[in-house]
RNA sequence: GCCGAGAUGGCGGAACUGGUAGACGCACUGGACUCAAAAUCCAGCGAGGCUUAACCCCUCGUGCGGGUUCGAUUCCCGCUCUCGGCACCA
């Protein structure tokens, strides 16, 4: 009989559906585990590499945990809103419910030969009304908490998709969908408040799981700083200024004030001789776009305002400008520039012979004069009255507290995060559940009228408003406070509001009285281990946690970190680049699984390498993991007639050498494929089970194995594989005589401690760290005896010769060095 | 510019808390089987040198330059390059 992947594949896949092989019983939650992999975008282009490097090694991990006795549950479905399939809708004319329905459809069928766990009975569908109902719940819960406002801020608009985007969504000033330089523009819009979180968002870090550098991603995104907020009067003018600085130390060095651009007080400060050109200079700024005005690289620009303002330490009239390199967007919009201690004032004040006054020496010398760059490092203090010869972080509280007393300053928390902009001028998405009336303002939508449904028959090409906007059915409702006619809101909700409450949903994805189980989800979640890319680090990954946080603190669920546990798989590239349908270059899975199938492909993409490294596509390789199958199929049809033995407990007492060694090494086997598998190192955990198989059957066809061992072998063998390649373990547990699921009647094994330590080590013998010679000696010789036996090598003789030995080093079971002159 | 990750044979990659560098696999080469091919099996496979040859043996070798150490892919200092993130956040 032959490796026959085609037939083995689809008849198990038969068999788990029919028998409900993977169906969980989620009111047992004993030994629970929630293992989830972010879901998936349905569109056209159905699953692709990157989707199975995602899903199947992750498979993998739940089918191990399974093996050892967990419940696990680990679903799938589709975050199926969004403007792909809308741009789709506007370019052929299918509508994107039905272009959407139909990709759903196709990628389950897809799914299905994969040959995952999922019970397809938990889908979740975000564009079903059965579940944005419930994503229009979790607005008005934000909503009612203060946490979700409307109002009229400069935004992000992507003039090709034709509406605003999130900070997150644009990137290098470009718009993250279609590389649109992005234009900010006023706008009324809908925010989350997750900068109230800021300091939530940092703390929940601490406690969970999650690589490093993601982490470290997030930190940097929320930005906290500390510092204090000064207050500058204005000579002649009753307004101060107030600037944010985390440098309240270098205040004496202060030499001008900056306002951005867009500063409210600029009208009011500007001197009428310098009024044209400030006119002048702010609508010129106004024209800029995103990647001019961000850009670092590009020379500041700035003009005087002809005012001054008033240093509050020292009294001192210092210039008021206004400048570009001032952001509107933080802090208060205006700052106090200190030429000699940052770099960016220093730059400004060279190119406009502003004064530089140096007020911090280093601690270990004196400053070159005139200073080539801004001295930016703490130091002592100079130049700055009685603070002068105080170390930076004492003159930065004294000053702070002088001001403060004085009233002067406060101290003050930034944060560089800004709130989540989630309405969109689009029509694929969830409706915003809020209704305008002229006599009662804003009012949500009551629960009991949910869902606001998304008329069908839409006119949705884009035109800068949303497309609802044009559906009177729509737009027309009561309002549900006084019953005058009213308008609805004809926004829809950034995608990322679905995807951030979604595995809340999976456990009861078709109830209709709330959005989730509260018992069942206090029971499930958080999640235990989370399976996506690292390209959601600052956007979905901070989204979710936000989201949760605030139900947690609205008595919603009972924990406030979703994701105990995060993996990021790497990407898989090809010929270098990110596949994508515009560059030609995705490769398709299912000619690798008509080829080899379903366990050979998952299998080689857990080979490849380390997981969350990913790497560059090739499928040179794939042939040795379907030679390994071929190899596994072909001992065990050859070893079919061996009884099965229990499962539990062999005696390894009275075994021959051979024998010692086989069962050393399946020992080993087990030890090394558990704890790789633990941590998400597939590649190694293969590579193991490879180096295994060589040697076993080199063994069992060289050497008398004993049957009850041989049986002992395959049996663990056959269980080890299952998580890699399910369909062929089960097939071969059918071989061996077994009846029902490897998944559903086996147990992962434990190793036998006793029987994993090697009886001979190969002993390196070094002269001066260079090898000589290697022995083979009994595991924990001593080192006298080891030292004798080496000096007879005759390699080592011959490097001693004539030499003086001045030291011998031994390190137990490992090596010798003999260090000589 | 700042922050983070990384660089190992022809290729993907392995190597525990400093201790045999190159596990496992691919490709390649030779052989067996075959009428032949495919498949399969066996052997070899970092570079260079010594040797008629085999077995040995020697030198070099983990991006580059230094250092610590009996011993460094692993630790320290200084660079180069690649990838990811941020980008005037005061």
């Amino acid at each position: 009989m032959k490796y026959d992947f085609t037939s083995i594949e689809g008849k198990w896949q038969k068999f788990w559906e029919e028998k409900k092989v993977y169906n969980v019983n989620l009111n047992d939650t004993g030994k629970k585990l929630y293992c989830l992999v972010m879901f998936l975008y349905p569109s056209g282009d159905k699953l692709h590499i990157g989707h199975w490097y995602n899903f199947a090694p992750t498979d993998t991990w739940a089918r191990f945990h399974r093996l050892k006795g967990f419940n696990v549950f680990e679903p799938i479905g589709y975050d199926a809103f969004g403007l792909p399939a809308e741009n789709y809708a506007i370019k052929t004319g299918v509508h994107p419910q039905d272009s959407t329905r139909k990709n759903i459809t196709d990628i389950r069928s897809q799914l299905r030969k994969m040959g995952a766990m999922y019970d397809f009975e938990y889908e979740v569908d975000t564009s079903d009304p059965e579940y944005y109902k419930w994503t229009q719940w979790i607005f008005l819960e934000l909503y009612k908490k203060g946490l979700a406002y409307r109002t009229n801020a400069p935004v992000n608009w992507c003039p090709k998709d034709q509406t605003v985007l999130a900070n997150e969504q644009v990137v290098d000033g470009l718009c993250e969908r279609c590389s649109t330089p992005v234009v900010r523009k006023a706008m009324t819009q809908w925010f989350f408040k997750i900068t109230a979180y800021a300091d939530k968002l940092l703390e929940g870090l601490d406690r969970i799981d999650w690589p490093e550098r993601t982490k470290l991603m997030q930190r940097n995104w929320i930005g906290r700083s500390e510092g204090v907020e000064i207050v500058f009067k204005v000579e002649n003018v009753e307004d101060d200024i107030r600037v944010f600085t985390t440098r309240p130390d270098t205040l004496f060095g202060a030499t001008y004030v900056v306002l951005a651009p867009e500063h409210p007080l600029v009208q009011k400060v500007t001197k009428s001789d310098f009024k044209p050109k400030v006119d002048e200079y702010v609508e010129f700024v106004a024209h800029e776009n995103e990647i001019e005005r961000t850009s670092t690289s590009k020379e500041k620009t700035g003009v005087p305002t002809g005012a001054f303002a008033v240093n509050p330490i020292n009294g001192e009239k210092i210039p008021i400008w206004i400048a570009d390199y001032v952001l509107s967007t933080y802090g208060t919009g205006a700052v106090m520039a200190v030429p000699a201690h940052d770099e960016r004032d220093f730059e400004f004040a060279r190119k406009y012979k502003l004064p530089i006054r140096i007020v911090v020496h280093p601690k270990d010398g004196k400053p070159v004069e005139p200073l080539g760059a801004a001295f930016v490092e703490e130091g002592v203090a100079v130049n700055s009255g009685h603070f002068t010869g105080l170390e930076s972080p004492k003159v930065w509280d004294g000053i702070a507290d002088e001001l403060q007393k004085n009233g002067d300053a406060t101290r003050k928390v930034n944060y560089r995060i800004r709130d989540w902009l989630l309405s969109r001028q689009r029509y694929w998405g969830a409706p915003i559940p809020i209704i305008h009336c002229d006599a009662c303002g804003e009012v949500p939508v009551p629960e009991k009228d949910l869902p606001v449904v998304l008329p069908y028959d839409v006119e949705f090409k884009p035109t800068g408003e949303s497309p609802l906007a044009r559906n009177d059915a729509f737009v027309n409702a009561a309002c549900p406070k006084c019953g005058k006619p009213a308008k609805r809101d004809v926004d829809t909700m950034d995608t990322f509001v679905d995807s951030s409450w979604y595995f809340l949903r999976y456990l009861t994805p078709h109830l209709d009285t709330a959005a989730f189980d509260a018992k069942l989800v206090s029971q499930w979640l958080p999640v235990d281990k989370y399976v996506g890319g690292a390209e959601h680090a600052v956007m979905h990954l901070l989204y979710a946690r936000f989201v949760i946080k605030a139900l947690h603190d609205a008595g919603r669920v009972t924990f406030d970190e979703p994701f105990t546990s995060l993996v990021h798989q790497g990407i898989i590239t090809n010929q270098g680049a990110k596949m994508s349908k515009s560059r030609g270059n995705v490769v398709n899975p299912d000619q690798f699984v008509i080829s080899y199938g379903a366990d050979t492909f998952r299998m080689f993409l857990m080979f490849m390498g380390p997981y969350n490294e990913g790497g560059d596509w090739s499928d040179r390789g794939i042939t040795g993991i379907f030679r390994f199958l071929n190899r596994v199929f072909d001992l065990f049809e050859e070893k079919k007639e061996i009884p099965s033995a229990s499962e539990t407990g062999f005696n390894a007492n009275g075994l021959t050498e051979d024998e010692r060694t086989v069962y050393r090494k399946m020992n080993q086997l087990i030890k090394k494929v558990t704890e790789d598998l633990e941590q998400f190192r597939f590649n190694t955990a293969i590579a193991a089970l490879m180096e295994f198989l060589n040697d076993y059957t080199q063994l069992s066809s060289e050497k008398e194995i004993g049957l009850g061992l041989q049986s002992f072998v395959l049996h663990g063998f056959n269980v080890l594989v299952a998580p890699f390649a399910p369909h062929l373990a089960e097939e071969l547990y059918l071989l061996r005589g077994g009846i029902d699921s490897v998944f559903s009647s086996l147990r992962w094994p434990e190793y036998d401690a006793n029987a994993i330590t090697e009886e001979n080590v190969t002993l390196v013998v070094q002269v001066n760290g260079k090898v000589r010679a290697k022995l083979t000696v009994p595991v924990d010789s001593t080192d006298d005896a080891v030292k004798s036996l080496a000096s007879t090598e005759p390699n080592v003789q011959r490097h001693l010769e004539g030499k003086t030995i001045l030291k011998t080093i031994v390190v137990r079971n490992r090596l010798l060095n003999f260090v000589v002159k």
